[in-house]
DNA sequence: AATGAATGAGGGTTCATTCAT
DNA sequence: AATGAATGAACCCTCATTCAT
């Protein structure tokens, strides 16, 4: 008996898809509970999804294209200065972690965690910190002997491997505390020409 | 037919687990798979490890003990000055990184299911770093409010992501400029009292 | 490739599984097998039963259940007379035992692990036969002394030893000689000289 | 490195394996724990008993052979009247089983409870019951009509039903009321009001 | 006689995936 | 689009049994 769905039977999944991953993590989930959890019969799955990894993907993407447009809104504002810029976009990813910590956690955390920034999905936001690096090393204001997509990659690495381990038990540090030495440690203030 | 094995059959799975994990990730591995790469009956894997994931953390374990004698080693042979010391370290890790990147890899990479990067394997490897850190900071030689712990494992997220992704492509960049980069990072340098 | 099934796959799993449990014994039989003989696949089997244990459960659930019924149509047939009524009981059972054979052994025969004589599923079909004689004993009809929990057990344990003994060869005794020697043996009754 | 034993290995087994089975069930024993238990290595279960079940076998045997015994040592001690050799049959039963227990709950109980009469091990017992009842059919002192085999069988199924069930509770009856119900129970003797 | 590491067939169970409805 | 019973390959793990020592 085929009932007519209101809500997208799509968002659904991936909301069941995203609370369940972050429960028992991706291995211990099964297309079935994700569909059971949505509401929907296996079949309406497959009818969305090519399978449980497509799914994930699709999580982690619109995880990364939110905390992208995060970093990107907040550093507008933050005017020139690199070490506001810098700061600004480590207070965005701090928060939008705070905000969505299951899609944090599912795109960037445990099964994945060590080796955050591997794979396509993520890669892509080396982009960005690289090439403030460049502006920066461009204007004389930055080590030009620094390669900046490895820094960059190495601030990220950074990033993502402390604030998951702050979500664990934000009790740890303040949050601000934890921006702060973010900021310092961050490849365009930290190592400066000497 | 039962052959008692002069070989240490241990050995044998520990090897042969390592090398498939490597290949395959641990997820896409089984422990017939290992048995038989190791030209042992299942049988004999569950006489030495409980399950799959007991042997993963057996090479855990040996991993970090082996990559954090090998740092005690270079750093002792580095004097006193905090940044040789730093260089020590850091130059130890890739060098081990490099000489056993299975092992490597298998410890710190992706997928480690269960075991996260913020398990016991990992949160041992920080003390050192962050009593570093702390002395700097008793000396006077680093800015006091700079929390130890959330740096030391800043600058291990940082550098086993730099690592791995190196791995994956030596030849993006020398082994020293990976050195030098992971030395301009280091909390204990870059961060200093302004 | 998969067929939806119109007969319920339940029932025949359960056939499959009263066949082979009286055929080879319980624990000679796996969930396989029983899937293989229901024409099913093992994966069916597990959307039914949990384990190879509950199907078992749910076959003796069902006979104890049956066999009650069975007793119960052809007592209330008998009239007052208590030994009438004895006689039916018996009957009942000694002709369910003949028709469901196959059923009575598993439900009551040997190796049934786990259930055990003991469990729930025989002492159900103990309290009708207490109860009995409690009313014969308030009639000051028997013995005041005897223990009615305890004769019903006794005699249950008999008539089931003495039926499956019986189903093991017919030919050693005529069915009406086996009823005739139940009813004697009934703790309401007795086996007297008459 | 062999041991050489001053305990015969033999009795050694059949210990363990007794203890063993009666606390964890038949089924759940397996012949490594059994060797572990009696402190031997497997290979000598092998060297002793060709498998499980073969000492199963042989522990059931002695069992049934020592209760055979103690039957004929208080029968022979109880004069000619046949209610006082039944009870002294059925408290002798009653003492075994409550001295060894474990004997003979692994002998008669759970695994191959209700069809506790079953095997050959145990058909042998009914042969010196029927021919007492043969006895006082020729002597005319029980109905002549009654199947002595028949009714052994039965009696046996009861006695064995009844002092598993207060095994399994001590405390449900005194030992005395049981044996009496037993008495009472017998084909011998029936329980009319007296 | 005794040892015990090694064996590997076999059993229980899961789950991604299909497809007739 | 949606359904969900059915599928069956594949996995984890156990344990009776062997045999070189």
């Amino acid at each position: 008996m085929p009932r007519p769905r209101i809500e997208d039977a799509e968002d659904r999944l991936l909301a069941a898809g995203l609370s369940l991953f972050a429960r028992r993590g991706v291995e211990r989930v099964n297309t079935n509970a994700i569909a059971k959890r949505a509401r929907l019969a296996v079949g309406t799955f497959y009818k969305h999804f090519p399978d449980k990894h497509a799914l994930l993907r699709e999580i982690q993407v619109r995880t990364v294209g939110a905390l992208r447009a995060a970093r990107v809104a907040a550093t507008r504002g933050a005017g020139t200065d690199p070490e506001a810029q810098v700061r600004a976009s480590a207070g965005a990813a701090v928060e939008f972690a705070e905000a969505h910590a299951q899609a944090y956690r599912v795109t960037f955390g445990r099964e994945r965690a060590g080796a955050a920034m591997h794979g396509p999905v993520v890669s892509e936001s080396t982009r960005p910190t690289a090439d403030g690096l460049r502006r920066l090393q461009a204007a004389g204001r930055l080590d030009p002997t620094l390669d900046p997509d490895l820094a960059a990659r190495a601030y990220l690495a950074m990033e993502v491997g402390t604030i998951l381990w702050w979500l664990d038990d934000p009790s740890r540090t303040g949050r601000d505390g934890l921006v702060e030495t973010l900021v310092r440690l961050h490849p365009a203030l930290g190592a400066r020409i000497r």
